[in-house]
DNA sequence: TTTTATACTTACTACTAAGTAAATTGCATA
DNA sequence: TATGCAATTTACTTAGTAGTAAGTATAAAA
């Protein structure tokens, strides 16, 4: 993979996490990369196809991660999941999942199964994690690993928005809260 | 009001609910309508004003509902709320926070002013709520009730999200988990 | 009966978006 | 040195999008 195409992946990425799938054009990216906008189109023929692309490699990511976590104790294992997002909170942005939900309807059928696939994922490995921990007391809940699983993502998910729009402690508030389980 | 005023902003409130402020047009609206775009421009002349309007009407009939509730006890306006956008889930729309927050960077000042403004009399209802119930000992929690109403607010709102992109019972185990308080 | 304001339509502009075909550059290999 | 391929630009099309200026129908007020 070329230093261009990874380039514009990463850029776009970027993009999408700051104002969103609909809201950035292969013009903020070849301005910014400093090359032609069909130079994009070269790489990627379709809006779509560079979505596909961008979401396929944060499913990647996430594999990768949670695989070199495995040795660790599921205290630890879930901490990290909590504090993935770290570095994203200076500069306002949200995860993929939640820049792109909102406009579900409008993604192209492709990009919708792909984000299907990631929030599976997530919500797969998560479960997992807090139905091993509860059994061996690591955790303590009275919800369904399943529905825990569904609340902690999602409480995750939005505090990153909400910190878009306020500005203020949301995040770590809630990361505190949930570190408490 | 007139009617096709306010037949615009129920139109424009839906849209923004099911695909989003910036991918929907004057144009889904006036041909729902069957009016002129430029019908639209004379009661809105921008679509800032438009989506300010909407945001504004929200806001009103939280308050609206909120001040129906008060001679409720804490547990029933609880779950009042929680319950609030049952009727959304049908339809896979999400809330407007939840729809407007992650393209916030996107949206025109005067409309990200007027969103701030609705996040933070939702959580400081909810902040109150959850205060005044923990005292009586209606509700149970360890953390501060602000921290509270950010991990309620924010594990509701992304479950309508989530509810788009997975077609499940997120929503309605996200509302049981939270009900458990 | 004329005037005035409201609620639009007609017809347009300026701009931005994704996408494409064809030409060009530059490097590696025969 | 010539050829061929990969990476890119040039120059363009098509299809929207918000927004506007000027005109029109209608009904109530003067």
């Amino acid at each position: 993979m070329n230093d261009t195409r990874s380039e514009i992946i990463r850029l776009g990425s970027e993009l999408i996490r700051s104002i969103g799938y609909n809201s950035f054009s292969y013009a903020d990216i070849s301005k910014a990369l400093n090359i032609k906008n069909a130079a994009i189109h070269y790489y990627f023929p379709s809006k779509a196809d560079l979505g596909v692309e961008i979401i396929r490699e944060n499913l990647n990511a996430f594999n990768e991660l949670t695989k070199a976590w495995e040795s660790l104790d599921y205290k630890s294992q879930f901490s990290n999941y909590i504090h993935m997002h770290d570095s994203f909170i200076n500069n306002y942005w949200v995860c993929i999942v939640g820049s792109l939900s909102p406009s579900y309807d409008t993604l192209p059928e492709n990009m919708q199964k792909e984000l299907q696939g990631l929030v599976n994922t997530i919500l797969k490995w998560l479960t997992a994690l807090l139905d091993n921990g509860l059994k061996n007391n690591t955790f303590s809940f009275a919800e369904t690993p399943r529905t825990k699983a569904f609340m902690v993502h999602s409480a995750l998910l939005s505090s990153l928005q909400m910190n878009k729009v306020l500005k203020n402690d949301v995040y770590k508030s809630i990361q505190e809260g949930l570190l408490n389980i």
